[in-house]
DNA sequence: GACAACATACCAACCGGTCGGTATTTTATG
DNA sequence: CATAAAATACCGACCGGTTGGTATGTTGTC
């Protein structure tokens, strides 16, 4: 038998990769609590509702990434530019494995419940914008120490497009049942930011 | 009552429009008989299945998007770099009123049903890429004509990267309710591409 | 009157959620 | 420090409604 206390986590656990996988509305409670290896009453003991576990499952999620990317070897450089392509690669290394294993749980999970769930449309953009924002201070170190005045873009603009790129990455992926199109993507994401520090400008 | 021999129509209108919204799976069959205003007996005559309607819905998007986009003003362009970046203001243009008026069926789609129904993927990514590979003419021709030797891209890999990008766009808009960070995204996209086919390289 | 285009009635499986109960751990008290 | 009470963690049968799908009509048109 399962250690107690555990029960929580591991449907939190469950809740992205069957999400990831079937999308939400295609994984049912009964799925959930086989893949966590619990019972109904385990589940409703800690979570409201399903539409709760989601809204959990977002912040745990967002917990998730937030650790792998602090711990991420790209902050290492000196140079703020390496900062934010070293950022950018490590986007593109993580691309491998199945797909539903590198995927965005978020990203997937708001495209079905910006309507009709709010809370969980919220904790899923607060994940999102949340971590695009921890680019924020590296791109505007790199503006600076390129001495660029850009008019009409920002560093939080270019923090958020690199989300839509990914984002959109993984769409691609999914469509194709391959990383390829997404790892292209990236490679094109790089090229931009590039382009954009470039000093013949 | 309606007339006859428009059920199918209107149950494939019907879905573009509740999947945008719902999704996939949140879009029961009594939902979309309800939304198109006939039965469920008209359902099963003209679908052998709801991933039959889906996969029907795929291709009766790509066709009607298929015109919207041949019939658009940017093809009058004489300059090939012209008609590419007048596709790129042409689909921030049509980013416009509600959320589900002006995002992309099969991209939602194809996120929930990649794994679980290969036929409807298999359309979904058809659409996207047949889609994208309108572009490569007119990517190909800029290349050509602004005598550019690309070595770690092509007309095909921009042409799939426009569509990482809003595809992603449209996660961002559902996850702010608001289309502002998908115009922000095009803009960046708009500007990666004059940057790549600017003189200075 | 044949056949396509619908409508209606119905079904079994599945869905999210409830409920009564039990096992374990924590806490208050003498 | 013993122990009873209380809170927590968990179980699994069960419920009513919804699901995708079927079987059997009815209606319009050539």
């Amino acid at each position: 038998m399962a250690p107690r206390g555990t029960a929580r986590e591991k449907l939190l656990n469950a809740a992205i990769k069957l999400v990831r996988t079937h999308g939400y509305a295609g994984t049912s409670l009964d799925d959930l609590c086989e893949e966590a290896g619990v019972s109904k009453g385990a589940f409703f003991h800690h979570f409201k509702s399903k539409d709760d576990l989601a809204q959990m499952a977002a912040q745990f999620w967002d917990e998730r990434t937030g650790t792998l990317f602090a711990s991420a070897d790209y902050h290492k450089h000196t140079d703020p530019l390496d900062r934010v392509l070293g950022y950018v690669d490590f986007r593109g290394e993580i691309m491998d494995g199945d797909i539903p294993e590198f995927t965005c749980f978020v990203g997937t999970m708001v495209q079905e419940a910006y309507r009709d769930a709010p809370e969980i449309r919220r904790a899923c953009r607060d994940s999102i914008f949340g971590h695009a924002d921890t680019l924020i201070d590296d791109i505007q170190a790199a503006i600076d120490q390129a001495g660029l005045k850009p008019k009409d873009w920002t560093a939080e603009s270019l923090a958020h497009y690199t989300q839509a790129t990914l984002q959109g990455a993984y769409i691609l992926a999914k469509a194709t049942e391959s990383n390829e199109a997404a790892l292209t993507s990236v490679a094109h994401l790089r090229r931009y930011i590039e382009l954009l520090f470039a000093p013949s400008h």
